[in-house]
DNA sequence: TTGACATATCTAAAAACATCGATATATAAT
DNA sequence: ATTATATATCGATGTTTTTAGATATGTCAA
């Protein structure tokens, strides 16, 4: 875990937004997984497309945005057919937050 | 508390160096209040010269740094003569922390 | 195989940030 | 008053980040 690149991510107020909507996918993306059969459940996963609607620019910048975070350690991603999904890395956010109670 | 401004803060390894150290000021900067009269205790302050000889970087640099950590909420002043003695703000750090654990 | 779609990568331009030396301000000491 | 010291601010320059359009890659459907 590198605290700095994570702050760093979390320094753009569209990808802290993005962190906390993938909190609650069907929430924030009601239209979650319509892409995928039924008995493929990505948990918690949310394609890029829906999560560039959302966050109003563009594909290549939220591609970006994303890419980043998940060099960050932030969130993974699992790809399924030509989507790709995204979805929070609890364990690695749990680890941070504790650095940050701890450390900080 | 403006979180991005803070996770900006802390995107700096020499920012983030000096908020740790601020959490043991005798431990870092042993020589700290060596202008004060005992009387006055400024508890866990220490002044920009002792934190840029440790920071290893420019006085303006050094004092941008403390005044942008200041600003964010991280850090507060206390001017005492011709020093100003800076340490950390626990109340935001730790509203900070909570913030981390429960809304990111 | 072709065409449509989703995502990733490349490229470039603009904006923001980092950093330092120089200068200004404030205080202290003589 | 002058000088010295500590810190803040200014101004300039180099670096990084941001952002989007264009293009490439990979997958699906006809």
């Amino acid at each position: 875990m590198k605290p700095i690149d994570i702050f760093k991510a979390l320094s753009n107020e569209t990808r802290l937004n993005i962190l906390q909507w993938l909190k609650e996918p069907e929430k924030h993306f009601p239209k979650q997984g319509a892409h995928l059969p039924k008995e493929v459940s990505i948990k918690g996963g949310v394609c890029v497309g829906d999560i560039q609607e959302k966050a109003n620019a563009s594909q290549s910048t939220v591609s970006h945005y994303l890419n980043m975070m998940q060099k960050a350690g932030l969130l993974e991603s699992v790809r399924y057919g030509q989507w790709t999904y995204y979805r929070r890395n609890e364990e690695v956010i749990r680890q941070m937050a504790d650095f940050f109670k701890t450390e900080i």
